[in-house]
DNA sequence: GTGGTATGTTGACATCGTCTACATTAGAGG
DNA sequence: CCTCTAATGTAGACGATGTCAACATACCAC
């Protein structure tokens, strides 16, 4: 908080006229990131969705931490699990269409990319590059229908 | 440090003659926590590996957040980091079997299940049963080889 | 002009991680 | 047994932080 003053330029109780509390700054700040990955996955489709989203993560990796790290409980700011949820209403829509188990489907390929985040910003991979990211997502395949294949 | 001081029933700077900071302290947990995960993993194979993660992550959260949260900065904790490859190697050893681009296979599917991991400790869904947890993991497949499908 | 609301400031408090200095304990070597 | 040393614990302090209460200022509606 005092921080945030700082670089505010202002008292280093300022930001409380403006937030409750620093989680509720945190959840503020959360739920924007939220709308710029909304934003940055907006008009895509399929696999270009899964990239967009890993490239959000590598572009904002702080802000990426902050929105998935855990630390602000999403049960407390209604407005910042919609606005998570809205981002992935985007992916599982981009699923719609194929049939068998949607929900599922959805979640895997979140989870998938995800998982990719968090991975290569933990450092746990030696290749980070946008090609490396393509070459992980262009193996998996989704199962959707009894006999269908995305 | 204090809390972990109290918690031992000493003063509040004995810590420090085990451990040269808080970093350092929580270092050695996530290591240890990489070896339980190891351990969880261990005599598993395939979808067995995928589900023995989720529930370790399912069963020890905080280790698990403290384990990926980012908070601790791997290029300084040499030991660290051999834990955590050496339990993404048995999951990439399960995959060796298989022909085509091992390496990003098993990168896909540790994302996979690490991914799934973190967006149901972040209650991103609604169920986090394991019957849920099979499904999601159910829809995806491998394509190791040119035409290969795992 | 007056009252109220939004915003900012000052000062204080408890807590935290960490440092320095000092005390205690236990074991090894004479 | 005595002494020296290393390991371990303690006390006190410092700066930084999140937060609260009290007070000040600015602006807008009536």
């Amino acid at each position: 908080m005092r921080e945030a003053a700082r670089r505010a330029g202002v008292s280093h109780n300022a930001p409380y006229r403006h937030f409750a509390d620093r989680e509720a700054l945190l959840a503020t700040l959360a739920a924007q990131g939220f709308e710029m990955l909304g934003q940055a996955m907006r008009g895509q489709t399929g696999r270009g969705m899964g990239e967009a989203y890993v490239r959000f993560a590598l572009q904002y990796p702080q802000r990426f931490r902050l929105m998935f790290g855990g630390q602000i409980r999403l049960e407390k700011y209604p407005r910042l699990r919609a606005a998570a949820a809205s981002a992935f209403d985007q992916l599982q829509a981009a699923f719609s269409a194929y049939g068998g188990d949607v929900r599922s489907a959805a979640a895997a390929a979140w989870s998938l990319v995800h998982g990719l985040c968090h991975l290569i910003l933990d450092g746990h991979f030696a290749q980070r590059d946008e090609d490396f990211v393509k070459r992980v997502l262009a193996v998996v395949r989704f199962a959707v229908g009894p006999q269908r294949s995305l």
